[in-house]
DNA sequence: ATCAAAGCGGACCGATGGTCCGGATCTCGG
DNA sequence: CCGAGATCCGGACCATCGGTCCGCTTTGAT
């Protein structure tokens, strides 16, 4: 009585890695999931009945791609975890989100443009503002709202703002613009 | 020999009123250019035509909508012109935008996820992402790229992000966010 | 081996962005 | 006022895509 059949395990994962490799070798929005089912050898109605839809698909690579560094801001202990310095976890933090966004530069597009409706709803990202809130509480001065201020860090990884930075200066330049800026916005 | 025909003036004027009416009534993306152009009172061919593609409809009204901005951020003498002390320009410029998103939460909604492919392309964004990279050359400590952050603060103005908060607390509130944050980067 | 439940897949649908060209409309010289 | 030619119009048309549906197959517990 295993909560999944082996087919449809099988079957989900070689649709994660279809889309992984479209998303790698093509632009994101650039291919329907036609192709995606074909190239992972299964038919259209198996993608939509485990992802619901083409914004589901996205949601569920980007939470994959993120397990790691919710594990590790989860952790107590880690140095992005609860009771380390809360600068040195917010930095460390964006640190991670940069190298998670360079790397994943079309998946992050795609994931955008795609739960554009409320992406306030996407777990991932509530989550990631969640910790974010958190942290700006107790480093912001007072009179800044927090909750503003996380979704303007967040905004940093956009899409296309991501890619425009990497093309131009790889994962290292992303890096370290998004760590100068943070600094100086702490720094108040 | 004037540069556009009679009819041709009329019918592009049609357009840019039937989108502002759609984009008001429902939300961004929730329309087609065929219900723009019945809208309109013209065929589908004559929208095309004038606008290339959806992305140019909504280039052009964006466009037309921050005609009043750009010329205040121009002329010298005004408050927001050249000659005025930049703090206070960046400011200001960020309280019009604020205004100018707040009013127009769809249309800003329909032009990013339009243009999305290469928003740095667009003659706006463009326009204001110099204004300010400008501007936070005098205001920033060296070692930030103000490069970068203009673009962290022209996403501020995300069409989602507006919509969140503007739903939240009225475009007030949005302007109040925006420049709390604002003045927290340039403490400094 | 059996059988019910779960899953599969590809034909199918409606909508949409974008194209195209025959015909209507405008402009302007005469 | 008129006519000719350039300009523009409009809606039929096309390809594609997200999403649905249902008859058939696979699975795995007994």
């Amino acid at each position: 009585m295993s909560g999944e059949r082996a087919d449809a395990a099988r079957n989900r994962l070689a649709v994660l890695r279809a889309t992984e490799e479209l998303l790698a070798q093509s632009g994101p929005e650039l291919f329907s999931l036609d192709q995606v089912a074909a190239r992972a050898g299964v038919g259209k109605g198996t993608v939509f009945r485990r992802f619901g839809n083409r914004s589901g698909l996205f949601q569920a690579l980007l939470a994959e791609r993120a397990a790691r560094l919710a594990e590790a801001v989860a952790s107590p202990g880690t140095e992005l975890g609860p009771g380390a310095p809360p600068r040195r976890r917010l930095l460390g933090f964006l640190d991670e989100l940069s190298d998670l966004a360079g790397r994943n530069v079309a998946l992050f597009t795609a994931h955008e443009r795609v739960c554009a409706q409320d992406r306030y709803a996407d777990p991932t990202y509530v989550r990631w503002h969640r910790h974010l809130t958190g942290l700006l509480i107790e480093l912001l001065p007072p009179g800044t709202d927090p909750e503003f201020a996380a979704h303007a860090l967040l905004a940093l990884f956009d899409g296309d703002l991501v890619r425009h930075v990497v093309e131009a200066g790889g994962v290292d330049r992303l890096r370290r613009s998004v760590r100068g800026y943070a600094e100086t916005l702490l720094r108040a």
